[in-house]
DNA sequence: GCGACAG
DNA sequence: ATCTTGTCGC
């Protein structure tokens, strides 16, 4: 599939804000509410520069693999909270322009909205691509939050500055919330939805845990 | 001012 | 992210 061109990039702290503060003009909060195929998205980082990005492409409706790729490279930016989305982009780009189906939802690791400057990984990947996306956190990040109920479905928003940018999900009884942003192109409503039906077994969504396993022992 | 801070 | 064993529970 085409992803836009990453250019120009940025070289340090300031420029890499700035392109999150252009980009996140770009991000449309309404979208679609069902899906045919979805990837999951994960990075591996091994030692200190080489990461390995997979995207697992899986049927909306069996949850069965359809296209696998990885993508290796060095990570160039450092690690800055806010700004992580520069580490991992372009690998993950990479292996989106390997794939010879087009997903029509990307479920990322890591956050959307619920961002200092409102543009998380998910954001990015998703006006890269035009595709709607999704932004699953295993901690919290920005904002506060209520704990939610103990129960399967249970959510509370995450309100930062005022706005809620994100919901606290239970996915599984009694196990850690998951947090929940918009990417792109996707309601609140519709990503809580999602994740909650992709993460019936386990607390991540399946397609995330494809994409984890994957970059971790590509084959 | 200081600490905390997605992966 | 990663460095790491056993243990509890389905």
């Amino acid at each position: 599939m085409h992803v836009k061109p990453l250019h120009p990039w940025p070289s340090g702290v300031a420029e890499a804000e700035a392109v999150q503060d252009r980009l996140r003009a770009h991000v449309e909060l309404t979208g679609p509410d069902t899906f045919s195929l979805i990837a999951g998205l994960d990075v591996h980082y091994h030692g200190d520069e080489e990461v390995t990005a997979a995207v697992v492409v899986l049927d909306a409706a069996t949850l069965a693999p359809v296209e696998q790729v990885v993508a290796h490279g060095r990570v160039t930016f450092p690690y800055v909270p806010g700004l992580f989305a520069f580490r991992e982009l372009p690998a993950l780009v990479d292996a989106l322009e390997r794939l010879t189906v087009t997903p029509d939802l990307l479920v990322c690791d890591g956050y959307g909205l619920a961002h200092p400057r409102g543009f998380g990984l998910a954001c990015h990947l998703g006006v890269l691509t035009g595709l709607p996306a999704l932004g699953v956190g295993k901690t919290p990040f920005v904002g506060t939050h209520e704990t939610p109920g103990e129960e399967r479905g249970a959510w509370t928003p995450i309100v930062h500055e005022g706005v809620t940018v994100g919901r606290a999900l239970r996915t599984r009884a009694g196990v850690k919330p998951v947090y929940v942003s918009q990417g792109h192109r996707i309601s609140l409503d519709t990503a809580t939805e999602q994740v909650l039906r992709l993460a019936s077994r386990y607390r991540l969504p399946e397609p995330v845990r494809h994409a984890d396993h994957l970059a971790r022992h590509p084959s």
